[in-house]
DNA sequence: CTTCTGACGAAAT
DNA sequence: CATTTCGCCAGAA
């Protein structure tokens, strides 16, 4: 029998949500990463759970941007609001760039006692290409 | 029931 | 460096 709170068997936007909220403050992780860690999962997919996302929502939608460091905004604006909230949380962006560094607030995901308990597997092989090899 | 579409990302071209 | 292709969830119309 799986523990309790095991996600094994959740729905896809559940396992990313659940993820989502590990990410500690002043900490940053990408779409790829989150799906990566789900398993089964594409960028993209984990790209359609944030927005799906209703407001006042408790998962911190907001530490989550794209892999080149910056901020991926739905249609009409709203990414200087996602900014605002991260600064505030200490996340520094290099204003040439408009991109943080992972090297500085990359997170690095749950520890494996997390993952276990809530019944993640290590991601496997998530972007084969083509139809084989 | 069907069709549309939306916070991504890697490989191929 | 720019563009194209594909992966395939969930809710609205």
């Amino acid at each position: 029998m799986q523990p309790p709170n095991s996600l094994k068997h959740a729905p896809v936007y559940e396992r990313i949500y659940a993820i989502a909220r590990q990410i500690p403050p002043g900490k940053v992780a990408t779409y790829g990463q989150i799906a990566a860690m789900v398993g089964s999962c594409t960028a993209r997919m984990v790209g359609y759970a944030m927005a799906a996302l209703p407001y006042g929502s408790d998962v911190p939608w907001q530490r989550v941007i794209n892999r080149q460091g910056k901020i991926s905004l739905r249609a009409g604006g709203g990414g200087s609001r996602q900014r605002q909230l991260l600064e505030a949380e200490g996340v520094h962006f290099d204003p040439k760039t408009d991109s943080v560094d992972f090297n500085q607030v990359g997170w690095s995901g749950p520890d494996w006692e997390w993952l276990d308990y809530h019944g993640f597997q290590p991601a496997p092989v998530w972007g084969r290409r083509k139809d084989e090899k």
